[in-house]
DNA sequence: AACATCGTTCTGCAATACGGAACACCCATG
DNA sequence: CATGGGTGTTCCGTATTGCAGAACGATGTT
């Protein structure tokens, strides 16, 4: 099924892209005569997956936008979390979002903002490695088979990079129902995240980003306890939604 | 290229579908053979846009999601609008959202939500009616041509039915700069709407939707003077961009 | 003005998508 | 327990269809 993989490459290239691009350019890219090239995006465009814009250029379009927020529409723990992460958000004024795991990688499925003007604004959608960040270690402890877990890339002076010291501190995590990031992905961010368990699965973290000074001023206890009650009021929330 | 579109009708299929389902019944929805289905869904799971459940079937993927995002940050009104809805929301405690139009239907871009137990809380991706909402009337004064205005349906006994009723709303609309909603698209909802206007380019529309009590409440002038400083703050933060 | 590059259309050839058939499997019902 | 209808999956011969090169007009650059 090549051609299929072709128009999924067009729409990753141009998912990517951030920016319209010729059709020139997308021939190159994907290494294929322009006339292929012409005849793949015909019916991505006839469709809405891409737009042309007024110098006839390719971008993507809003069908794309449409067909993935009917997929988040379709995350029972996305729509669970969004009233309690906006709720924990706005009483701290700092950024809440849940993380799950999907195709062994973890990514941000639902997000409040708080309203302070330095503060973390992850991209829904994208993804966070596993080693270096406090939701990587719940999953790692609770759900080692949901993540893939291949190289240790040093991030900030801060990143675990052996695997004992990762599995010192995922024990950690484990036995006290919680982890933190203190800088060890992007520096001056520091995170605390506590696991969202259904019937003692995990079915994903939630997580509170600060800025370094201002996670140390509110302190770890106190950090910890909210990203606790968030957590486990998504639980309620599923566990009422099944019954 | 119709090895393209049956992929397309498939993702489509399973985007709208809003649960998973199984390989026979998307073959029969596509009114293919299983065995053609089977091959056309291989390279979607495989790419992440689909992905199967613990019983095989078949549901929107993650890679959807992705993709979809991808496309809104493309958008440079977006990115500009967010933080400023987030702080208009955050004053008043009610929704604002960014609605502009693409493909001549009207979509809602970027939203932020009030904290109101009573909240309008429009989907992002989704797209609102032209005749019956104050963003429309605004874009039929400040760019009819990028919306297409078909049939006036009734949605509620206040909705604009006649093209001439319309028109004055629309001239009004021009001449004030800014627009009302008084319940004429779903009872009980009030909507204010301003134009971002760059360079005298209408690029969207900013919206305040509350419950029509507390419209009346808050005032007519009250709420345009919030979307108005909103929709300007958006329209300098684009400007400077281009900069 | 000459040139390069672009987007688009056309066409013969070869690759490949098509759908029926066959298979193992699961769960209902008899 | 046996039977039946249903499922998901794989295989294969056929002919449909996608492929790339060439040619065209349009656009914008040196």
């Amino acid at each position: 099924m090549a051609t299929i993989d072709k128009a999924l490459d067009a729409l990753f290239l141009l998912g990517q892209a951030g920016q319209a691009l010729r059709l020139a350019d997308i021939a190159r890219s994907l290494d294929m005569p322009r006339s292929s090239a012409h005849r793949i995006l015909a019916p991505l465009v006839a469709r809405g997956l891409l737009e042309r814009d007024a110098h006839g250029r390719y971008q993507a379009g809003l069908g794309l936008m449409t067909l993935g927020l009917a997929c988040a529409r379709r995350e029972p723990i996305a729509h669970a979390a969004q009233p309690v992460l906006e709720a924990a958000a706005h009483e701290l004024g700092e950024t809440f979002f849940l993380v799950v795991a999907r195709g062994g990688r973890l990514v941000v499925l639902e997000k409040a903002e708080g309203d302070g003007f330095l503060r973390a604004a992850p991209r829904l959608g994208s993804s966070v490695p596993v080693h270096a960040t406090a939701v990587g270690k719940l999953y790692l402890a609770h759900a080692p088979d949901a993540v893939e877990l291949e190289a240790l890339p040093r991030y900030t002076p801060a990143t675990l990079r052996s695997r004992t010291a990762l599995a010192a501190a995922v024990a950690e995590a484990r036995s006290r129902g919680w982890a933190v990031n203190d800088e060890e992905w992007q520096a001056g961010l520091c995170v605390a995240a506590a696991p969202v368990l259904v019937g003692g699965r995990l079915e994903g973290c939630v997580a509170l980003a600060l800025v370094a000074a201002r996670f140390h001023a509110l302190g770890t206890a106190a950090a910890v306890r909210r990203v606790r009650h968030a957590a486990e009021g998504i639980a309620l929330r599923l566990e009422g939604e099944k019954s």
